[in-house]
DNA sequence: CTAAAATGGTGACATACGTCCTTACCCACA
DNA sequence: TGTGGGTAAGGACGTATGTCACCATTTTAG
């Protein structure tokens, strides 16, 4: 009995480390996938830049970030999907953003600027992430210039995604709005609930489910 | 005469230098009191910095950036106040953000990408600049780490304030967010016509003179 | 498995806002 | 001195969207 139980621990081990993606039989890390788009790695540059990281799993509900804290991890997801938001001064929950596989997310705001943050993140299904400390990003990048390109750059096309999204609030009404996210991602569609889908888009649920006509 | 004509000529060389910051007597380059309130220079880094720029004036109504343009420089405004804004298929105007002394301003999406630009961005007053061309930009983040930190933190704080814009647009009324942009930036409406703020803020002309009420 | 909660569609109604219009004012320039 | 362009205010009207209410399903949690 004690021998099975030992087996079915390190089989959950090796599961973890599969999923997280520390042990990877033969394939490529989707990490580096995802940096590889960017900027070129070696072997041994991977394995520095990803030991810098920390898995983590996540049930749905549970919290990233909450408001009035003091935010010290990016996250990058590596399964699930999950939405940032705000609550305003009645209550009412207003998207941010929403954020799937590949895609990295926290509140960049208390994350830079060290203050606490105005906004929640949750998941919206079950989440396995890898997270890097506000102290190994710091580290990561003084060591190696590379990885601050690589943030660097995807600073630079969130600001762009940022200001497309301003230009799209201003100049397309709601249905256009909708169109253009469900030509975009319409895979979200099919994971989020539409009352989210309709608080992204700055309309009211009702609004959104009479756009279809 | 023609002593004279030379003089005339030369004075205005002199005022040049003194209105861009290249001749500054005693004083500390605004440029300098700028990019000093992220990073620490030196006397001789920032004469490295300045001589990646060029000083370049413009009138009312030139453009410094225009749709379908491939944008290869990035401004630095010394005096003067810019508007930024693209035209929806209607031909109607909407602002993206005004930019005065001291700001930066250029299509990011086009200088980073170096795709043709989506805007426009021409000067509501005549305009004193400072310019760092694309290539030049990369020239100095490579020779000096100094500054691609100062950029980098610009960019992260650029970031943030456009997520927080977006906010803004999701949560507050039209009147809110008239409020505070008048709470931010009193001169602004000084400067630039209300029909300007109100395609900012993303409602008529009509509606926002009703909003005093 | 069942009860509770969340989701999503729709109607009735109020209202904020856009659109179109006229009027008035200021100021640069002929 | 007049004239035209740019700016701003406000009236009249239509419409898109928010709000509240109700109900039918589906999903979730115990």
């Amino acid at each position: 009995m004690e021998a099975i139980g030992v087996w079915v621990f390190q089989k959950e081990i090796i599961k973890l480390l599969l999923i997280t993606g520390f042990l990877y039989l033969g394939m490529i890390h989707p990490l580096r996938q995802h940096i590889e788009e960017i900027i070129d790695l070696t072997d041994d540059e991977f394995e520095f830049v990803l030991s810098h990281f920390e898995p983590i799993k996540k049930r749905k509900h549970q919290y990233l970030v909450q408001e009035g804290e003091f935010v010290k991890k990016e996250y990058w997801i590596l399964k699930g999907c999950v939405k940032s938001y705000f609550l305003d001064d009645n209550g009412k929950e207003h998207i941010l953003r929403f954020a799937m596989e590949h895609w990295w997310i926290t509140d960049y705001e208390s994350f830079v600027k060290q203050t606490p943050s105005k906004i929640y993140i949750d998941c919206l299904e079950n989440c396995e992430l890898l997270y890097i400390s506000f102290e190994n990003r710091d580290k990561l990048t003084a060591q190696m210039h590379k990885m601050e390109r690589f943030w660097s750059k995807k600073s630079k096309f969130g600001r762009i995604a940022l200001q497309n999204r301003i230009l799209s609030l201003l100049k397309n009404s709601a249905k256009e709005r909708y169109d253009l996210l469900l030509e975009q991602y319409p895979k979200l569609f099919q994971r989020v609930p539409k009352k989210l889908i309709a608080s992204y888009l700055g309309v009211s649920r009702e609004t959104l489910s009479r756009l279809d006509s």
